[in-house]
DNA sequence: TCTTGAAACTTAAACGTTTAAGCACTAATT
DNA sequence: AATTAGTGCTTAAACGTTTAAGTTTCAAGA
């Protein structure tokens, strides 16, 4: 491998100080007063040399690494993988690099991962928080800039870019009231996380407010048991006791998760049970029955999430949230 | 923001040198003879003013930052997310951490993120080649160690994980004349890239082996015209002139593509025609006649790219290539 | 002739680590 | 009593930058 070459070989090769080198590759040769001759020939060398400047020894001399973090829930799911997609390409925009994690749900390694993003010096992070991680990012957010994604925390000061979840979950059984169905269950993560508590409301209040006589259904899965939970809740929901018209599946993964067994029982859509699913997927699509969605604008979210944090790297804005409206993309799903 | 700790100041703290506190935390107290009172009252006050290492300096001293750089093609798409799953898990067992970027198949971005990582001082990279990047890769891989992924170049001192590309379109070329199909297709990416150059001839050579009277046909889209030119390669290909019996993808977003094409003109497979998709996809699930398609180890290639990487990082092994075989998932779109 | 001041450059400290080398003890050996 | 050999600690240089403060040179003004 060869040798890495450093502005004091450049000074060496032409014949002048480091100093100087250090001014003309930073461009303030004009306020310095490096003469046109010395600049030329310091650019000159540096090129001959292929001389790549060493961000390390800036950032430890300037503080600033210029990177942010991104700590997603599981970067093989298209949602996160659609968000990092966008913070990737607005981080790069604006001059950033990101370091990427995945906390795959579990608080040991998210906070692993968290660790290693401060000690590598990162300006800022974006983070979908796991359970049991709120006192931790209160912590840290007194430390560092901290935008939330996705999920979001009771605490004020953090910033967070999020979708209204309450509204979102409320108008998917609005929408399934107006198709006319009555008897509407929802299925979420066993979680305490305020996202999935306001999907919860949102579809509790909903179900109140359009339909009072009505029992609430809501089915809750563990992260650890996806599939066997989802079996147990839809063997319980599932026509044959004839007592679940529609299903609101309150993310993309139980969504998924939810057709397949569907696929596998053989159960029509939505002639037996009317569906909704949550953020969006390809397989949404050529599922036979088209699934009706509440579309997340994902991409938007990432760059805003990016935007913020930036703003709170830089102090020109202080934490602060937004809160993104969703769209309800129907399909034939719900009949 | 809270100032960050160092070293100078446990030693203040502490009252002893930050030779000391340096021994101490690293753990080498013992061979370095600190006292064990030293030792431990070091910790403890590292403990109380919650000390972090700033890796930052330590990677300028050490000249190793334990971090690689990932650039894939696209983060967004499935089997990049996979991979880059994969290879993030690996990387953090290892302790490393990585760098992430996604090169949209742009050759000046694929540079720029290249020069970025490079002057970010990363050990090494795994990178999924765009077009047009070999002189620069070849260069890169002089300075720094590399490991390609996904494509590969004509390169033999360059370490690459790969798919044994064309044995894979060879089988699905022989799995489909074996359920009696002959006027077969292979719809790939116009591009000069070995994999997608191997994946053709894999094809071609089965076609002269089993089927030597009839025409092999190649379809080619371009990467910025995905739709426009799929859904102009299968109007000609498409049942109503009667040429083609049996299409083979030869990724997963061509293969998507083309399934959202046969979705809209109501193309009835297997029975008009037998598909065979590439790398895998939720979509394959549930697309109405599950997709019978080539499955690439992508986990087990992202971790074994990690694995070539930090052995020619750490020098114990030379650059040396690794080619996984391909499993045939056999469904219901061949019939 | 001497001062002033601007121009063009260099010196050196600093960022937070690591680590070879040095120093001051004490205890053991001659 | 003088040497040696540990033991336990500190000093200081180095990694590659940035940048405030200094130095030298020279032309212009008094």
């Amino acid at each position: 491998m060869a040798k890495k070459i450093s502005i004091t070989d450049i000074a060496k090769q032409a014949g002048v100080s480091i100093a100087s080198v250090s001014y003309v590759l930073n461009g303030i040769e004009k306020e310095k007063r490096v003469s046109a001759a010395i600049a030329d020939k310091i650019r000159e060398t540096a090129i001959l040399l292929n001389y790549q400047p060493n961000h390390i020894a800036q950032n430890l001399k300037n503080g600033s690494t210029k990177t942010i973090g991104l700590i997603v829930a599981d970067i093989a799911n298209t949602y996160f993988g659609d968000m990092a997609k966008a913070v990737e390409e607005e981080a790069f925009k604006n001059g950033y690099t990101v370091i990427l994690g995945s906390s795959d749900e579990n608080p040991r390694k998210s906070q692993l991962l968290v660790d290693t993003l401060v000690s590598r010096q990162v300006d800022g992070i974006i983070i979908a928080p796991v359970e049991k991680a709120e006192k931790r990012i209160g912590e840290l957010s007194k430390k560092l800039p901290i935008v939330l994604v996705d999920r979001y925390l009771d605490d004020e000061s953090l910033s967070a870019v999020i979708l209204d979840n309450y509204q979102a979950s409320f108008d998917a059984v609005r929408h399934l009231s107006e198709k006319g169905y009555r008897r509407i269950a929802i299925i979420g993560y066993k979680s305490s996380m305020i996202h999935m508590q306001e999907r919860l409301k949102g579809y509790n209040a909903a179900m109140r407010e359009l339909h009072p006589g009505v029992q609430a259904i809501v089915g809750e899965v563990r992260y650890t048991k996806i599939e066997q939970d989802m079996h147990d809740i839809l063997d319980r929901l599932t026509p044959g006791n004839q007592r679940t018209e529609a299903i609101i599946f309150a993310t993309n993964s139980l969504t998924v998760a939810g057709l397949y067994y569907f696929q596998q029982k053989q159960i029509k859509i939505p002639d037996d049970l009317a569906l909704i699913g949550f953020d969006g997927n390809v397989a949404f699509d050529f599922f036979y029955a088209p699934l009706t969605y509440i579309k997340q604008p994902v991409r938007a979210m990432g760059r805003k999430a990016v935007k913020i944090l930036l703003k709170n790297i830089s102090g020109t804005e202080t934490p602060h949230s937004s809160k993104f409206g969703h769209k309800l993309i129907e399909r034939a799903s719900c009949g």
